[in-house]
DNA sequence: TAACATTTTTACCGTTTGGTCAAATCTCTT
DNA sequence: AAGAGATTTGACCAAACGGTAAAAATGTTA
């Protein structure tokens, strides 16, 4: 399964992109997010990201190579966006400052980009064969780096003793599942198909949950 | 699209099953579950599950109609899986135990049957087309009604002022993710492919996070 | 063991899929 | 307006796809 790495295009090794050219490789692009973040990569074909691009097939290879290439391109983009939030974490500020606002950059991230989100999953899901790479290595080290600070607040007892990579899988699995299980959420809660005006109860509970006690101190607890 | 409903099935309209139409049965539904699970409905063939349950495509759709039997056959048995857990919270207990228990049940759900996790997660993913009746129905009656169990306990201040529906889409985001997203939690944990050992730090995360306090009172909270 | 029903296989079929190729068309520069 | 380069198209291909038909093999039972 080939991974991603520095990559070289298909196109432009070298010269400048023409006007069309950055045109129709966005243009692809926005179709291939739409087709592979719905049915992921075996279940994208060429012929419905052309449909969607609306562009004819052999124009759609004419600027990238093949399926594989348009998806790695689609990744590669991804990671960046899947990341940015992670390293804003800072060791300097109080706990649910920092855990607070990751929180709400994560979640304001599912809402901007759910399809980049149903991308990620549907990788995930596959057993992530493109990214694999990717998960250990410069992830691992940035949540590495990121799980020593939620140590260092526990030591200090500015944070409860918890597994902080498990935190970080919390924070993650609560915040992405509104883009990704968006149509679960809707049906629940008997919304329209285009509405999203969940994302402020969401935030709502997500600290309430995250930053302060759920279960008052009690008999049983 | 085909959605769920009673289903006839295509062999044994009336007369009881054979040994070996009940042995084939399970075989092709445990292949069928774990290409599904893996790839989605459209990423899934029918080469590859014949494959994986050893069996010729031709003597596959001898016991399944077509593609779309097998997957309706595969998340009807999920559905009452996925339900199962959520049923058992009632009203009489204390909403720790309640909400402790229910966490446990779906982590447990979640390491016993990974690959239903899955199937579920991709349905999801491509926007629920088999199960959407499901999820407006059935599921949003069960949620309503867990819902007005947890509304009582925050009335009687037993539980923190929060939205109901949101705290189940937390706890099932939370479990979920560490059958969907196993490959992550992984390979960021830096454990082998097989290793399942995180659940239990898992548990305790999670009880840490809905049954006590993370970030101790302080200035800034 | 013969007769019947069930199961499996072999050989297919039409369509979809990922991808190629060369010719035709368009765009930009001079 | 011409020429070069960039872009688009239509015709095509082999493999994979979902699925079928009928014969062959096997299992079951009187």
């Amino acid at each position: 399964m080939t991974q991603i790495s520095a990559s070289s295009e298909n196109l432009a090794e070298k010269r400048s992109k023409t006007r069309i050219q950055k045109e129709n490789e966005t243009r692809i692009l926005l179709a291939a997010l739409e087709v592979f973040s719905e049915n992921g990569f075996r279940g994208a074909t060429l012929d419905r990201i052309a449909a969607t691009a609306k562009m004819s097939k052999p124009n759609l290879l004419y600027y990238f190579k093949n399926k594989e290439e348009i998806h790695v391109a689609l990744l590669t983009d991804l990671l960046d966006v899947w990341l940015a939030p992670l390293r804003e974490i800072s060791p300097h500020g109080e706990p649910a400052d920092e855990i607070g606002s990751y929180i709400r950059r994560k979640l304001e991230s599912s809402r901007q980009f759910p399809r980049e989100s149903r991308l990620f999953a549907n990788e995930m899901l596959a057993g992530a064969p493109h990214i694999g790479d990717f998960l250990q290595s410069e992830l691992k080290q940035l949540v590495d780096e990121k799980a020593a600070i939620f140590q260092g607040w526990i030591d200090e007892r500015r944070l409860a003793p918890c597994n902080p990579r498990h935190l970080l899988f919390a924070i993650w699995s609560t915040t992405q599942h509104y883009a990704d299980f968006s149509v679960q959420v809707r049906h629940v809660l008997g919304l329209q198909p285009g509405d999203v005006s969940y994302y402020e109860e969401a935030l709502s509970m997500l600290e309430t949950l995250f930053l302060s006690r759920l279960v008052p101190p009690g008999s049983t607890d």
